[in-house]
DNA sequence: TGCCTATATGTCGGATATGACATATACTGC
DNA sequence: GCAGTATATGTCATATCCGACATATAGGCA
C-alpha cells in the first residue's frame, strides 16, 4: 500500500485494517515459528556433520546439554537470537544464515 | 576441520582450540550486532516508505514508540527476536529477510 | 540383564528483554 | 517566542529466556 492511500486510511483508526492486520499478525507468528525450525535444523545439520556430541556442542556455546537439545526441537523456549547466536559461534556466516532463510517459503497473504 | 581430525583432538579439551575459539566468538559477536543494524535500518526503511510515524508503526506492533525508536538506534536492549517479529509483522517475507542478511559481509576469520 | 553414551523433557533461580511512561531534544509553522 | 509533531533517551515492573540440574528415554554392547 502506498502511503498517500494509507494517509488517507490513518485517520479511520485500527477498524479499517483489523482483519488484515490480523492475517498479517498470525502470519507473522508463523513465518517465526518456520524460521526457528529452519535455524534449528541447521545447528542440528552442523553439529551431525562435525561429528559432535550435544554435550560437545554445548561446551562450545558456554551452554548446556539440555539447551542445546531444545534448541535443535524447535522449542517455543528458545530464541531467534540464541539459534542465530549460536550458528554464528560455530562459524556460520550471514550468507549462510541468507541460504537458510531464503529457502524458507512466502506464505504471507497480502 | 573433518569429524576425523576433530575426534583426535577431542581429548585435549579446550586447551587446544582456545585462541581459535575465542576469535570464533567475538567474530560471532561482531556479527550479531552487525546482524541487528542490518534489520533496524530495514525496519526503519520499511516505516519511512510507507510514510509511518513511530507512533503508529508502534500500535501495528502493539509496542510502544520508545522500542520503535531503540529497535531503529540498534538499542543494544532489542533483540534480534523482536526485530525479525517486527519485520514480518510489517509484511516482510523470508525472502525480504535473507537478502538483508546476505548484503552483510563474511568477516569470520577461520 | 546391567552399563554406558546420547538425547529428550521438566523445573527453577537468576538474567535479560519488553512495553509503558516520563522526559528530553529537534524541527516545523505561526 | 511558543504550540504541535516526531524522535530519542532513561527508568521500571513484569514477562520471557537462559543455563543448570535432575531425570527420563533410547540404543548399543558385553
Amino acid at each position: 500500500m502506498k502511503s498517500a492511500k494509507r494517509a488517507k486510511l490513518r485517520a479511520h483508526g485500527w477498524a479499517v485494517g483489523s482483519a488484515k492486520e490480523f492475517l498479517k499478525l498470525s502470519n507473522a507468528e508463523a513465518a517465526l515459528v518456520e524460521l526457528r525450525l529452519a535455524l534449528s535444523r541447521s545447528l542440528r545439520t552442523w553439529r551431525t556433520e562435525h561429528g559432535l556430541s550435544q554435550v560437545e556442542l554445548a561446551r562450545q556455546l558456554k551452554s548446556s546439554q539440555s539447551r542445546v537439545a531444545k534448541m535443535e526441537a524447535g522449542d517455543p523456549s528458545v530464541s531467534v537470537d540464541l539459534l542465530v547466536r549460536s550458528l554464528f559461534a560455530v562459524g556460520a556466516k550471514p550468507r549462510d544464515l541468507a541460504r537458510t532463510i531464503g529457502q524458507l517459503e512466502d506464505r504471507v497473504a497480502v
